[in-house]
DNA sequence: CGCTTCACTGCAAACGTTTGCAGTGAAGAA
DNA sequence: TTCTTCACTGCAAACGTTTGCAGTGAAGCG
C-alpha cells in the first residue's frame, strides 16, 4: 500500500479460535436437513412457493431464517443461466452527468430484483470492449452508456451478450437516446434570437454519437438563422477540456458558444474569466445536460436539460424486456422460431429541453462602447489582444 | 415504460432464423473436443499454465481463441468460492465526493483482475443492510463506504462477508479513514486566526462517524481558540441541506461556518446569497472534501482536502489482503489455527489538508462601518442587510 | 369400491468449472 | 536391465442450485 499519507494507527489480533467469522456457509442442504424435507422442496419454497404446502413452507422458511440461509446466486446462475445482474458501462463516473442515470438504473433494477454492475472506461474505447467481454458471462445483459467504440464493434459484441445502447443510435440494436439534436437546435435558435451571429461549437470526444448529433443540428440551425458556426474540437468532455478552449474561442471571434456538455461550458467560463472575458456580457455560453452543478456556478448556466434518470430507467426496462422475450437459456433453448423471429428491437428517443439561466445574453456592443448591436452580420470582438481575422478551427459542412 | 417523454422512433424485426445472436455458449468442453484433450487440461491451460505442455497449451489456446471461449465465472466461483468481484456500497453516488473513490477502487481492483460492484443506498441504513446481504454471496468482500448503520450491525454483517470499512472506525474491523478530525481542527484554527469567534458547524447525517469526528475536533479547537461553536444539525449532506441552513446560520450570528462537506458549504453560500449575505465579506465558509466542484464555484471554496482516491485504492488492497490471509474456501478450509489466529486487522488513517481559497476572510466590522473588529468576544452580525467593510480574499495560515 | 385427479414431495440429472488422485510413458539412475 | 523420477494428462468428484419426472397418499367421482 504505497499511499504517501498512509499511517497505521492500530492493529489488533483477530478473534481467537472461537472465531465465528466466515461462519460455515449454510446451504440449501442444511435447511433441508433442519426442516426435514428434501432440498428440492426447499428450493421450491423460494423459487416456486405455490408448489409447496403452506405448512411445509412456513416451516422451511422458519428454518432458513433461523440458519441465516441465503441462496447462492452463482449456483443458481449456473443452472438457470440468469445471474440477475446487469452491467452498466459508462465513460466516466466522475462526470456528474452519469450519477443520476446510474442511480435511476440501479433503482429500477433493484425493483425487479436485479443488481447493477457499474464500470468506468475512462473514455477509452479499448477498455470498453474489454469490459463487455469481462462482464458478458456474469451479467444477463449490458447497458452501454455513451460508447466510444465503432458501430460494427458494438454489433459484434451484441452477439456475445444482450446489449442496450444509451446515447447512441445503432441500427438493429435497442437504443435509448436523448434528443440532443433538438436541444442543440433550440440552443442555437436561442442564441440567434439574442442577436448572435458568430457562434462557436465546442465538440465532444471523438467517436461520440451525441457530439455528431449536436454538430449536425447546430450547423443546420445556424445556417437557418444566418449565423456562422465555428466548430472547435474534438475535445475531452471535461471542464479542463472546456477551459483549454477559451483562447481559441476568443480568437475565433465568437460572441456565443454552445458546448458539448455543461462541464466543458463551465470550464470555458472559467477560462474566459481568466482572460478577462465576462459571461454573459462579452460572450454567451450554453451547455448541455443540466447537471446539478450548472445551477451552482456563477453565472448560472443556460443549458439543454437531458432526461438522464428516465434514460437509465428505460434502458433497464428494455434490457429486461429483451431478456423475457428471448431468454438465453442454459440449454439450446431459444431456437423457437415463433419467439425468435417475432422479436422487435425498439429505439426510444427522450426529449430534451432548453433551460435558460444567466450565462446567455445579448450581443456585446462592438468597438465603441454604447453602440448597440442587435442585427445580424459579421462581427468580431473589438480587440481581444490580437488581430481578429482568423477564424480558427473547422467550419461545419 | 412510463416515461413522459418516451417516443418510439423506430422498431425493426430482428434477424431471421439464421440469427446468430446469443450464439451457442461455448464451454470448456467444446474447447476440449476441438483440441483433442480432456477438459481438465483446458482448465489448467487457463488456471495453471505451467502444468501443461507448451505444445498442448498453444493448441488449446488457439482453439479457445478460435471458438471465442470465455470461462464461466459463475461456475468457477461455485467451486473455488471466489467470485473475483468486490462490492462497493456507498451512501450516494451523486455526491461528487464518491466518484474519485469509486474510480480509484475500480482501477486498483481491475489491476488485480477483480471487478467492482457499485451500489448506492441513498443514505438509507436499511438499504445498506439489505445490500450487504444481497451482495454477500456474489462477491468476495464488501467495501462499506461511509456507512450509516450501527457499529454492532456492521460487526454482525462482517461475520457474513469480509468487510472493509471506509470513513469510519469500527473496532476489530479493517478500516480506512481520513483524518477529518485534524482537518476540522485546522479549519477552525484558520478561522480563529482570522479573528472569528462565533463559528457555526453544519453537521452531517445522523449516524455518520465522520460527522462526529468533525464535531468533536471542531469543538475542541474552538474551545482552545476561545471561540464559540454552534452546532446545527443533523442534516442531509447535500447542497440543499446546506442551503436550508442559511437562515439559521444568520440567526445564530455566526461569522464563520464549517460545513460537513463541500456540497453543504456550497449550498449554504447559495442560501446566504439569497438572503443578501455575502461570502466571504459577511460570513466565511469552509467545506470539507475538496471535490472538483469546490474549485468551480464563486467564491472558490476554502476546504479540507480528503484523499479519496487513496482511500479507494487502500481499501481494495486491504480487502484483497484479507482474502489471501484467510480465504473462505468452499470446503471447511480456513480452520487452520496457525493462519486464522495470527491474522491482524489493520486500520489506516489517511491525512487531510486544509486548502485555503476564497470563501474565508476576516471578521466583518460590526455595526458602524469602518470599525474593525479583531479581538475575541461575543459578536452578532450587525445588520443582515450588510453594511460591511469586508476584508475579502484568502489568508494563508 | 375402484378409478381418476390432484397436491405435494422426493429423486437425480444437469449447469461449467476446479482439483486431488492416479495413470501414462519417457528419461535418468543404479 | 530395472527401478525411480518426472512431466504431463485423464478421471471423477465435488460446488449449490433448479427442474423434469415419477411416486405418494388423499380426495373426488361414478
Amino acid at each position: 500500500m504505497e499511499q504517501p499519507f498512509a499511517l497505521i494507527v492500530g492493529t489488533r489480533r483477530d478473534r481467537s479460535h472461537t472465531d465465528e467469522r466466515a461462519a460455515v456457509p449454510v446451504t440449501i442442504r442444511d435447511v433441508a436437513r433442519a426442516s426435514g424435507v428434501h432440498i428440492s422442496t426447499v428450493s421450491r419454497t423460494f423459487s416456486a412457493p405455490h408448489l409447496v404446502n403452506p405448512e411445509t413452507r412456513v416451516r422451511v422458511l422458519a428454518c432458513a431464517e433461523d440458519l441465516g440461509y441465503r441462496p447462492n446466486r452463482a449456483a443458481r446462475a449456473l443452472i438457470t443461466g440468469r445471474t440477475h445482474n446487469i452491467g452498466l458501462i459508462i465513460a466516466d463516473i466522475a462526470n456528474p452527468f452519469f450519477p443520476p442515470l446510474i442511480k435511476a438504473a440501479e433503482g429500477q433494477a433493484r425493483q425487479r430484483d436485479y443488481h447493477v454492475f457499474v464500470a468506468d472506461t475512462n473514455e477509452d474505447p479499448v477498455a470498453e470492449e474489454e469490459l463487455v467481454h469481462a462482464l458478458a458471462k456474469q451479467v444477463d445483459g449490458v447497458l452501454l452508456c455513451s460508447p466510444r467504440m465503432s458501430n460494427t464493434l458494438i454489433e459484434q459484441l451484441s452477439r456475445e451478450v444482450p446489449l442496450v445502447v444509451i446515447n447512441r443510435q445503432v441500427a438493429g440494436l435497442p437504443c435509448v437516446m436523448m434528443d440532443v439534436g433538438q436541444g442543440a437546435r433550440a440552443a442555437v435558435e436561442h442564441l440567434v434570437g439574442l442577436g448572435h451571429t458568430a457562434i462557436a461549437l465546442l465538440s465532444g470526444p471523438r467517436g461520440s454519437w451525441t457530439s455528431r448529433e449536436i454538430r449536425r443540428s447546430a450547423a443546420a440551425a445556424a445556417r437557418a438563422g444566418g449565423a456562422e458556426l465555428t466548430v472547435l474540437g474534438p475535445n475531452p468532455p471535461t471542464e479542463h477540456g472546456g477551459g483549454a478552449l477559451a483562447e481559441q474561442v476568443q480568437r475565433a471571434g465568437a460572441t456565443a458558444v454552445l458546448a458539448y456538455n455543461d462541464l466543458m461550458a463551465i470550464g470555458l467560463i472559467e477560462g474566459l474569466d481568466a482572460l478577462g472575458v465576462r459571461v454573459p456580457q462579452d460572450v454567451s455560453v450554453v451547455g448541455i445536460d443540466d447537471i446539478a452543478l450548472s445551477r451552482l456556478t456563477r453565472p448560472k448556466l443556460t443549458t439543454v436539460a437531458t432526461p438522464t434518470a428516465a434514460a437509465g430507467r428505460t434502458a433497464v426496462d428494455m434490457l429486461l424486456q429483451l431478456e423475457t422475450d428471448a431468454p438465453r437459456g442454459p440449454r439450446g433453448a431459444g431456437r423457437d422460431a415463433a419467439a425468435g423471429a417475432r422479436r422487435t428491437t425498439a429505439q426510444v428517443m427522450l426529449q430534451t429541453e432548453l433551460v435558460i439561466r444567466d450565462s446567455t445574453g445579448g450581443v456585446p456592443s462592438s468597438g465603441s462602447p454604447g453602440a448597440e448591436r442587435v442585427g445580424p452580420g459579421p462581427h468580431r470582438l473589438a480587440d481581444p489582444g490580437r488581430p481578429t481575422a482568423a477564424t480558427g478551427g473547422a467550419v461545419a459542412s
